[in-house]
DNA sequence: GTCCGTGCAAAGGATTTGCATAATC
DNA sequence: GATTATGCAAATCCTTTGCACGGAC
């Protein structure tokens, strides 16, 4: 992702833009939140405002640029979209997300989709769970 | 779901309480938001606050007499848990929501988690698509 | 130079909380 | 009668919008 995927978008190659796509592709887990985002370029001494992140992101998750996901917990989530589909396992205690993807499970989907008669548009499995290290730690 | 499931969960047996429960379970399709839930209280002349629906539908939820879905819009969905469980395919036109169990993707998920060290908690599954109606009236 | 993008502050919607009153057990 | 629930209003959280200024093309 760089200027270039900006442009191809429609979207001017604006500093905001570059910095937040290379937040999102420079992250530990590539999955933020708009103030986990917000507050990473405040500390990289950047002058910006939340509305910026939204307005971005909204328009990233348009343009395909990214995904956003939904949790229990209320706050969106973004990450950066890759070409492989993939769901998200999440550790309920300390908020690790993992990624997967289950060939067997995507296909059922669309067998499901299928005989209620829908036309899938989209699908997300979220899977909650603790994580190794919390079952760990709990002793 | 009665006035007995309701001291069972430790919860005194109140009208709000048995009304909610009530309208949770005659519903259309059993799933209301805390908005839909407090309208047709208020047309059912019953006097109640916003803030009692969402403080019962939460120590419900607590409890295990209901469940919490998250859809993409942001608005949260409650529904009678059920025996089985059971996953939910969304209308994006009209909002309509069906259920869907199937084995192969629940046995599928606790491999994932498996996989990855996961001790799963909980697990939602959305699919989004058009429903068979809202194609139909496309054309 | 035009148009799109930005920051700020204010608005918005959904949900939560504080508090005095009222109901349940 | 003690404790838990309720209704109301205010507060909070996350996100969106209006507007004047600034930057991209």
């Amino acid at each position: 992702m760089d200027a270039q995927d900006l442009k191809s978008a429609g979207l001017k190659v604006t500093l905001p833009r570059l910095k937040i796509l290379e937040i999102l592709e420079t992250s530990k887990n590539h999955h933020m939140s708009a103030e986990n985002i917000y507050r990473a370029l405040i500390m990289q001494n950047e002058e910006v405002g939340m509305a910026t992140i939204y307005r971005v992101l909204t328009q990233f998750e348009e343009s395909g640029i990214v995904n956003k996901l939904n949790f229990d917990n209320g706050q969106s989530i973004f990450e950066v979209s890759s070409v492989e589909h993939h769901d998200h396992l999440v550790c309920v205690k300390c908020g690790k997300i993992d990624e997967f993807s289950d060939e067997v499970i995507e296909k059922h989907q669309h067998n499901v989709a299928k005989k209620y008669g829908y036309q899938l548009t989209d699908h997300y499995l979220y899977l909650y769970g603790i994580c190794k290290l919390c079952q760990e730690q709990k002793a």
